[in-house]
DNA sequence: CCAAAAGTGTTTACAGTACACCCATGG
DNA sequence: CCATGGGTGTACTGTAAACACTTTTGG
């Protein structure tokens, strides 16, 4: 049996349909940091495969919408969050019997939100029935239900890749708001990395990247001194020494 | 219209065909170093589209095999070279107009060969009919023809992967034969990178990297001083300071 | 003996890390 | 005036980079 595609010279004699296909979906782990943990937003399944399980957000792609699109678009759809302010390719998983279906192929993506002092909405807390998520809702990474199909694997490249790039780049804009002060900043590093920093050195490290602007704002929230809001000065991860 | 498969509680009523599926292929950039080049294999394409035009090899996935797996499948049945030696998932190519024939969502590889010192055979340069590929051949990097479809993309993206996991691991193993000579590694280091290296420094890095052992083989050939061989102590890649 | 590639150490610069105190504010 | 978090500089250590000569062989 042969399973490639007839092909002729002629463009209109193509057929698309000449073989079985796999399905690909997208599936997307969404991070947030919030209440000191980093958190990961997780969806429960209400239909088979895993009924009652949880899972990330995801669904089959379209014919015609790009993987981005489509990644944005299950997110909304199923948990009602905001679209993401970064967002990642990460690896695409295709064992052969990952899905108790049929043959799935997911591409893997991550995503970074802004933490709830930035007003995000967690909507969609009520099952809706005829869509796959009963349930949506921010789980710490610390502390994890079991998850349905290969997520877990899915979920622990993520954050591999998340802390790595953490490192380098900066990313962290996407995790928090316009304006933040240095010890916000730090703080996030933190959640993410799962250790503490050395105040000076961060501070000197983040400034010296030349990612950051000043602003002439001050942050006042107690018995204590002010703290000078930063900006980064692009929303885009750069590179960083 | 609603693109989700319908689900039911009960998996015997599970339907794959409740909707339409894109297609998915690999497509692969397969290196090696060869007369003082990094080259890559490329496939000359013998029907449309862009029939006549070069490409990385590659095809549709089966149902049953996995995509590593339907990778070496493509590499072999198209180009006749032997399995890779190292092969790595880079990239999920899936924008809707990437390809004129239908939507294809492309899960790209990049391979690593051994040189041609190693009697690795380069078979199949007769065109095939039947298949999709007419002729292969290994094409310098720095002297190109224009690719098919996304290529070009697939295989840039290919190189600064190359290039950067080559400096911190030792993938590079997959690019020799069994046993080596410290110059003729640091030749394939300069090779894929592009620019000279200090012999000193690189000495000192790989030898303080423990990743190899010498062997009490030398190698003459020519009037000057034998050379040691070494061997990597992995054959998988390893994280090098 | 000559040409050709193998092999070998030291110095310098920079980046990362460790570490402790004063400052501004609200109550 | 006191409790709280904001803000700052220096010394050390290890890694990367620059740099030139001796050794062994074949012809």
């Amino acid at each position: 049996m042969d399973t490639k595609p007839q092909s002729q010279d002629n463009p209109s004699q193509y057929n698309a349909d000449a073989f079985a296909k796999p399905s690909v979906t997208v599936d997307v782990a969404a991070f947030t940091a919030r209440e000191g943990k980093l958190c990961v937003l997780l969806v429960k399944r209400g239909v088979w495969p895993f009924a009652g399980a949880w899972a990330l957000p995801g669904g089959f792609v379209r014919l015609d919408e790009d993987l981005d699109t489509a990644v944005q678009r299950e997110l909304v759809e199923e948990t009602g969050v905001a679209a993401a302010h970064y967002l990642e390719q990460l690896y695409t998983f295709g064992a052969v019997g990952r899905d108790p279906r049929t043959r799935v192929i997911s591409v893997a993506y991550y995503a970074l939100l802004p933490g709830p002092e930035s007003g995000l909405p967690l909507a969609a807390s009520e099952p809706e029935a005829g869509t796959d998520a009963a349930e949506a809702r921010w789980w710490p990474v610390d502390s994890l239900p079991s998850l349905a199909f290969d997520h877990a694997e899915i979920l622990a490249t993520a954050l591999t890749r998340l802390r790595a790039k953490l490192g380098y780049t900066s990313v962290a804009y996407a995790l928090l708001t316009e304006e933040f002060t240095l010890t916000e900043l730090q703080t996030v590093y933190e959640i993410i990395l799962g250790y503490s920093l050395d105040k000076r050195n961060f501070r000197k490290k983040m400034l010296a990247a030349e990612i950051l602007e000043g602003t002439p704002r001050q942050k006042r929230d107690g018995a204590h001194r002010p703290a000078q809001l930063f900006r980064f000065t692009k929303k885009e991860p750069v590179f960083m020494g």
